[in-house]
DNA sequence: CGGGTTCTTGACTATCTTCAACGAAAGTGG
DNA sequence: CCACTTTCGTTGAAGATAGTCAAGAACCCG
């Protein structure tokens, strides 16, 4: 997941889930704290997140950070480059994961449908990835926060979503090292959003959005 | 280009070259200012880059922006997400490009080869997408400044790179758009560097390297 | 309940931005 | 070919935003 407003995300999220059988292995259970793969890793495998949390990270020698993705439900992780995988990859919460033989995305000759929808699940990435670009490189720490609890209200999906409550499934050092900000930025200006009534705080998971519309026009000075 | 640090960049860009003929059109010529596509347009083509810059934007509604990407000789540009193209394309010099139907990309019926290096050419934009994210978010400005120098001495080739002349296509506000960063701290950082003796400005699009390790220690305080 | 981690808050500082002015380069038209 | 205009780049001073350091509060887990 990137912060990418309202785009058309994850629309054929579910047309994937039509095709459980075509993994070359079944489904693969992971450990909260697990992790799936490391940076530098030759990458064999594509993996679809079926349920729960993983967290796409990249380090640099010094101990900064940065958060690449998080893998919610539907997102396809694990897409190499030069045949390695450029981030580490733990699982956030309990997860499973369906995983797929590099080769299908690489040719449709094993399994045309597959071989269609991780290649979509790329062009996908690409895009959210873009406008990724923006947030990071434009936006103020209120605006990144704001972006970023727009984002998890639409993974949430509609039921969640209608009820504006967001349960977030990651500690605050996981979100500032994906904002680009540090964990006292963020815990300030959720603060911010709190005394000004556009969240509350049920408990320290659990945002209650009260605004939306003010969340909204926070976030969506852009694109 | 993002800025990634010496990973194997474009290793397979010259395989790329040996397959002009498959592409569905030969070869377009853009004018300097050109425009070869908007954001929101829908994405028909994809276009392999032969002579020339292009640059890849995208913008917030009150001006700001983002530069996403340099397209250099070799690669890749217009990946679409949702059949749409996500940001504008423009050319900094007059430029050449390949360009390829969508179809090429979706189905390897056609040409299996174009097909394959479209492919190969979508898995590096992912990765070197995401070494661009640690930079964005986690970099000072000069470790931002040293870096781009740096990654547009990859880009030369081995020739220009040897020779430590390096040549900037773009004005100064590209860079700083690119780099998250206001064209003032650009220049001031630039100043810092020919003060330390680091650089020479030859004119004010020609960059002479004159300590290179100092520039990639600057830099690669990553990965 | 106790110990450790995570989160919040405060005071201070640094980095980068903003605003403004000046200088250099490039394009235009006489 | 030269003045004129405009754009682009550099520099300075002042200010703002986010970072750092440090302490206390809340939460979690055994």
């Amino acid at each position: 997941m990137y912060v990418t407003l309202p785009t058309q995300t994850h629309a054929n999220a579910v047309a994937l889930d039509i095709d459980l059988s075509v993994a070359s292995r079944p489904e693969l259970c992971l450990k909260d704290g697990a992790y799936l793969f490391f940076e530098g890793d030759d990458a064999r495998r594509l993996y679809r997140v079926t349920e729960g949390v993983l967290r796409l990270t990249r380090l640099m020698q010094d101990g900064r950070r940065q958060v690449i993705a998080f893998g919610f439900p539907g997102d396809v992780v694990g897409f190499p480059s030069g045949g390695r995988h450029h981030t580490d990859c733990e699982a956030l919460l309990p997860a499973r994961v369906v995983s797929y033989k590099m080769s299908l995305l690489d040719s449709e000759a094993d399994d045309p449908v597959a071989h269609q929808l991780l290649l979509q699940a790329a062009l996908r990435e690409i895009g959210a990835m873009q406008d990724h670009f923006l947030m990071l490189g434009r936006k103020s720490a209120s605006e990144k926060v704001a972006s970023f609890l727009v984002a998890m209200t639409e993974r949430l999906g509609a039921k969640a979503a209608a009820a504006g409550r967001i349960s977030l499934p990651m500690p605050r050092s996981d979100i500032a090292d994906f904002l680009g900000l540090t964990t006292e930025t963020v815990s300030r200006t959720f603060t911010q959003f709190r005394k000004s009534g556009i969240i509350a705080l049920e408990n320290i998971q659990t945002v209650i959005v009260l605004k939306p519309d003010a969340l909204l026009s926070l976030a969506e000075s852009c694109d």
